[in-house]
DNA sequence: GCATCGTACGACCGACCGTGCTTTTTCTCA
DNA sequence: TGAGAAAAAGCACGGTCGGTCGTACGATGC
């Protein structure tokens, strides 16, 4: 069978296996998005990425282990593409609102189809027996919560977000609107539900947002 | 056949059929609530419900036949011990809030381990193929949302939400806050950590509370 | 008293699973 | 260019999956 030449790239001097192994891994994130991580089996995978299925197992120890790698590529990709331009914004409520733009459009992005691969993962182990996937998703979590929390705290301290807002709080109920979100574009399409999304999240902020020039009358 | 000639009759002889047949089924849930739906085989229930794998089939004809009963069930529990309770309760927000205290109470349950059952569900099937089971999961968010927004629009209409308040989005947020417990609840333990979706959903309701005395400040 | 039907059983099927072991192909570099 | 290393394939294994088949037991209707 004529091999396909590598796709054009120039390659410069990364050993053929790291680039084998590499299209193979977005093969396997492209797959695990579709029928989610537990799906992902060798043979699909193999079929998927025409090797065979004993040729995968030069690049990946056990199916664990690939599960392993494939999260932390969509891990990679996800800090690449909507943390980091986030942080690129200014401090306080602009960068929270970066990070929400972003993160909307990574779950509308194609380049991961179907949506936060890393949500569906969420869910999907959420209640998995312990194991190491489970571990690196609960670790996950706590990242995102954490980071969350901290880009509430400096637009606590920059004074643009109520004195008596709870930065854990925020970060629950801003994960909970994504989740739900990403929830409901996957059970009933694509349509533009996000602006349900969007009212919550603008809710959010409007609810949190310092009040300089008068007091707060709920309550 | 002997079928049974009307749903509900008296029937002083409950054909045993019937009775192993309920008893598998609440086997089946209480699995699937552990294993989700997918990994619901027949082999595995089998041998909890101390049947054989071909005795099972004398009560369902196929795996997704297996997987709808099921659902089935815990439809009707979440109906009779959350919804039914519900709509005890006075019109308006009183009703909304038995809603929560009962889904809250529901998911904290042990006759249903490992939380709501529904919403695992749900999840596990949103990105499913086109299907039976996923149609069900459809349906069943389509019930619940409609019910949610009807429970908004009769306190709007008794003067108890802002007029401003959109029952969709209510319905949309209040599920939002519900999904998101649960999902924490079952990825991190079952730590305390109902009191933040209590708060966010006292937030939710003070947001859109009707406020006759004064004109509203925000925005 | 006998035929019938629903219930339950054990054996079995083909397909696919994850995973090793061996062989062949391909790449790398002196 | 050729030898050795690495990559990929081939193959076989034990196991589980959803599902079928033939069969046997017990109740029920005629």
């Amino acid at each position: 069978m004529p091999r396909v030449a590598a796709a054009g790239k120039p390659t410069a001097k990364i050993s053929k296996s790291q680039n084998t192994k590499a299209r193979v891994l977005h093969e396997a994130l492209a797959l695990a998005s579709r029928i989610g991580f537990q799906g992902l089996s060798f043979g699909t995978l193999a079929a998927h990425a025409r090797l065979s299925k004993s040729g995968l197992f030069a690049h990946f120890h056990s199916k664990e282990d690939l599960q392993i790698r494939t999260l932390e590529l969509a891990s990679a990709m996800f800090v690449e593409r909507v943390l980091k331009p986030a942080v690129a914004a200014p401090r306080g409520v602009p960068r929270i609102r970066r990070l929400f733009d972003g993160w909307m459009a990574w779950i509308r992005s194609d380049s991961v189809p179907s949506g936060d691969i890393l949500i569906s993962c969420a869910f999907e182990f959420d209640d998995a027996p312990p194991g190491p996937m489970r571990d690196a998703v609960v670790r996950g979590h706590h990242a995102l919560q954490s980071t969350i929390e901290r880009l509430a705290r400096q637009a606590l301290e920059a004074g643009q977000l109520a004195p008596r807002t709870d930065p854990a709080q925020f970060a629950f109920e801003f994960l909970g609107i994504v989740h739900a979100h990403h929830h409901l574009r996957r059970l009933l399409g694509t349509d533009p539900r996000a602006r349900r999304a969007r009212l919550a999240f603008e809710r959010l902020l409007r609810d949190h947002a310092a009040q300089p020039h008068r007091r707060r009358a709920a309550r």
